[in-house]
DNA sequence: TTTTATATCGAACATGCGTTATAAATAGGC
DNA sequence: GCCTATTTATAACGCATGTTCGATATAAAA
């Protein structure tokens, strides 16, 4: 009878061009208004898809947290651990710019959650199975080894954000291999 | 004649109280109001000594990004790289919620100012004498290395916000030991 | 073509913001 | 004890915010 819209695909649609949004301008900065004007539409029709900003932001976190697919894929195809740790350097050399916006977004949800939010124990939960994951993919014997080339990463891309440089993918991969040899002493 | 108070010593007190503040809440987020009753006075007084809000996060964010003078003696004070390197983790491990306030006030820095901003270029600036700092300290061969040793210790303070899990600062240690032998490939 | 439920919009509302203005309190010099 | 310049506090201003609302546009069903 009515006009008809996918809802739930234009939703997903919105909320995907709100990541950046929110990473770069932060919750509180970022208005209503600014997010309705940048998306093309109202803030009327932002009401019509989601109840509250903080309903958006919630979307907007748990987008950020999906791991895709592509990336997993690609990284097990590789044989060895060595090879796979290539494809994963690789991938973060791609995929820098969404990285860097995943951590922003973690980051917002870290400041506005408080202790037992449903939200912030999802953010944890995603942190913790990315080290398990991580410990799966590299066959490494320790999660402690894990965490150090996560923090390795992550460390790289906030330096880049911190020094304004960009990243020298080739030492990143060759310190990350040393990592790797690492054993708890 | 009139009632004296040392005008620039309050001022650095609030600012120094501020830190905190803002690394929390965030610059959007902490309003005048909520600055002045947790400092436990009123607006009109805090615009008796600042005038406006936006001051008051510049100087908090020069405040965060001072070394402080007692930490650089300590490692100083160490005969040689290794020991140095335990007397640094040390220190990290005593100051490590000052130092994640520090990367929050950074971040916010990051977000707020504009290419071009003298802010940013501040913090652009002691990043970069930080990791030439961390070269001449522990004696290392390339900066690259203490870039390495910075992303390490950065994506640890991280680490611990985002899986909600204490820094193991032995295995930090060890790591760091590890990162040092590292030599460009 | 008419009907009708959905989709979209832009104005309006209440609230809270950064900031200003103004008055009260304070303490040292006469 | 009185000035007087500084320090403090409070209320108010203009504006922007998140959200609500009524009207309009849209397109499938009849």
């Amino acid at each position: 009878m009515p006009k008809q819209v996918d809802h739930d695909a234009y939703r997903r649609e919105l909320i995907d061009q709100c990541v950046e949004l929110f990473a770069q301008r932060g919750y509180a900065a970022l208005t209503m208004r600014e997010i309705a004007r940048t998306l093309g539409v109202s803030t009327g029709t932002l009401y019509h898809y989601f109840p509250t900003k903080q309903a958006i932001f919630s979307e907007v976190a748990r987008r950020a947290m999906q791991t895709d697919a592509g990336f997993l894929e690609a990284v097990l195809a590789a044989a060895g651990p060595q090879e796979r740790l290539v494809a994963l350097v690789a991938h973060v050399a791609a995929d820098e710019e969404r990285l860097v916006q995943q951590l922003l977004v973690l980051m917002e949800v870290l400041r506005l959650e408080g202790e037992g939010s449903p939200l912030l124990e999802q953010v944890h939960t995603m942190a913790r199975e990315y080290v398990a994951g991580v410990v799966v993919l590299l066959e490494l014997p320790d999660p402690a080894v894990a965490r150090a080339l996560l923090a390795q990463i992550n460390g790289h891309l906030l330096a880049r954000e911190i020094e304004g440089v960009p990243i020298d993918f080739d030492a990143l991969r060759s310190q990350l291999t040393l990592l790797m040899t690492w054993r708890t002493s």
